[in-house]
DNA sequence: CTGAAAGCGCTTACAG
DNA sequence: CTGAAAGCGCTTACAG
């Protein structure tokens, strides 16, 4: 029912397999609701551009751009006339022609690592909406790219602006392993690295205060009494993974509890890492009472391969993750967990790229606070018998 | 150490900052390794076009732009020649040139329903990464668009084509109460429907057969000896739905199983809701040994709950899912489910997409076969003691 | 088989 | 405050 009166714009002749319903009722001049309402009986005009719009306002096509693009120059009067035009007849301005005599897209692209399920992660989904929603608002697309090894070795992501696809470039999930990233270098090109830092040239960032969530996390552990904790982290080659491991090791130095190498287990962000690397840390130290991971999905793994292993979380053992993405709160214990807030990140990484890329910013370099979420998964150490 | 001898093209003044490292090589003309070796001692000239391509090369633009184009009427000879002249001089064209000209963007559109986490979602990424890498391969990129309601009412979904951002766009997750869809009736806008039909107008699919799914996973159960079945579906607005719903009805039906709705609960497909659902059909009906569920998620849900209430799975129910994501093979009990081929999905649905906007194809509808995955979720039914 | 020219639909100095 | 004109970088008939 609700399809019946439907809007459509322009119906073309029926298919010839006439498949309609029986009964459309019969006056269907309906036009979809614009800006304005435009007049019922003209017929939409085909592809009106903006000489007809110049033609039909009595002005020249140059004016018709400048109210357009919202020139202060037009007087109130004119511009007000031309609107009133342009929404008559339902003209849309066409991109590619804007953005030839413009140099400027209005496109952003946003480049993944070539992870299998980079498309259907939480994390990078949570930057995503924050991103696509931010640049939506600002008048921007978006396109997004996964940075496949033949992707780049063709220089494609450079191509990317030299065929003007694109006017900037939002990078998530890389490190300093991708080396690629200095070809960003120099400032020839707007990017900007989501969530991570780049040693090796000063490149445009955005990201999480993993230091503050560090110190959280280990304020949290250290002040329920833990002593023996040990660490599931990921990434070496990541800048804001080290600040985790840095400060992780410094909290411990700074009461004399011991730290070193056999703390510490690498589970590569995943799950199934997690629970590989708590079992190694768990056999290597029975006397551990909590874990640091470096994201959720790790701390999840771990819980589970404690679990298998017949110890209680947080009883025996308390767990602190990292992210706090929305669909494991539900998790059995839920998750203590560093909240990074990864909406935000998309939505300030976008906004910094746009001013970037219209040269009203010179150096990006932003990072994001982050808080402790306390739930089940953490608790006092149990006393020694 | 491997960013030391890094490409890089165009490298600009040091930034102020001098943060450079100290050790960098002198020789530092490195280029782009792009198609063909290009002068090593030419410096990267400016924006080149295809005049300038055109003026070295001793030949008219439009010889240029029939190579870049491949026309078969250019001969060898000629061929050749344009082709080294266009790597030596790293020439690129332009695409919103290009685009301007030939009416054509190379961009499709990927549009999602305006759920909070449909960009962190296994299904949605399963597909979208089968369109991205099939899209990559036939030069084409993908923009990523959430249809909220606003987004709609504007009319910005025609907008994507009329302003010329896109030549196609891909529907995903959308169904027969998502009303807009009938917009694109009439062929005038390049549009495929993805893993679903549309009742009120005939539109452009492609979908997975999700009656044989249905068929697959009700041979399985009645196979166990199962006649107590029930089902948690979702969405019955839309079709692909109600084709597991119906297949479902008869299947019992033909065995004379009692079917009425008291067996049926709406699990909304997600985790919560399948719980739900879940839990109502065992109060119902006390009796029931197994669970059809219309996705993977809802089965996770229901599993859940069913252990949280002290049934065991599949001792006490089977339960079945549908989709087999990647990420839920290793849930315990692993879950029996119905293959729903949905990278292939995508990237059939970009094929034909492509197809239909060079009109090489007239109408798409298109259905992928299924098949059921045998874990551990299910087992014959308990002979009543 | 190749070239000269028009045209795609805008924006941007430059005049006035 | 507004207009005429050049130009953005391609493709596409149309000639030859």
């Amino acid at each position: 029912m609700a399809s019946k009166g439907k809007v459509k714009n322009k119906i073309a002749s029926p298919p010839e397999s006439a498949d309609l319903q029986g009964s459309l009722p019969a006056s269907n001049q309906n036009i979809t609701i614009r800006f304005d309402s435009p007049l019922p009986d003209e017929k939409p005009p085909e592809k009106v551009n903006i000489r007809d719009v110049a033609r039909e306002a009595g002005v020249s096509v140059a004016t018709v751009s400048m109210v357009l693009n919202e020139n202060p120059r037009i007087s109130r009067g004119t511009q007000v006339r031309v609107q009133k035009m342009i929404e008559r007849l339902g003209y849309r301005p066409n991109r590619l022609a804007q953005g030839l005599s413009s140099k400027y897209t209005q496109v952003l692209a946003v480049m993944l690592p070539p992870l299998r399920h980079a498309l259907a992660d939480a994390y990078f989904g949570e930057i995503i909406s924050g991103i696509a929603d931010r640049a939506g608002k600002l008048g921007h697309k978006m396109m997004i790219e996964q940075a496949k090894p033949q992707f780049i070795k063709e220089g494609r992501h450079i191509e990317l602006y030299e065929r003007r696809f694109v006017d900037g470039i939002l990078c998530l999930g890389f490190n300093e392993k991708h080396t690629f990233l200095a070809d960003f270098a120099g400032a020839q090109y707007p990017m900007i690295l989501v969530d991570n830092r780049f040693g090796p040239q000063p490149l445009d960032y955005v990201h999480c205060d993993y230091r503050l969530g560090a110190n959280q996390a280990m304020n949290c552990l250290l002040q329920l009494g833990h002593r023996a904790v040990g660490i599931i982290y990921a990434a070496p080659e990541s800048p804001t993974a080290r600040d985790v491991v840095d400060v992780y090791k410094s909290r411990l130095g700074e009461i004399g509890a011991t730290v070193d190498d056999s703390w510490m287990a690498d589970g590569r962000f995943t799950d199934e890492g997690g629970a590989a690397a708590a079992r190694d840390l768990i056999s290597r130290h029975p006397d551990i009472t909590a874990l640091l991971c470096g994201n959720d999905k790790m701390a999840l793994g771990a819980i589970r391969a404690l679990s298998q292993q017949g110890y209680q979380v947080p009883r025996d053992i308390s767990i602190v993750g990292f992210d706090d993405l929305q669909h494991l709160a539900f998790a059995n214990p839920s998750l203590t967990t560093v909240h990074l807030p990864l909406y935000e990140l998309g939505v300030t990484a976008c906004e910094r790229l746009i001013e970037k890329i219209r040269g009203k910013v010179e150096r990006v370099a932003e990072i994001l606070p982050t808080h402790l979420v306390l739930r089940e998964s953490t608790t006092m150490v149990r006393q020694p018998n």
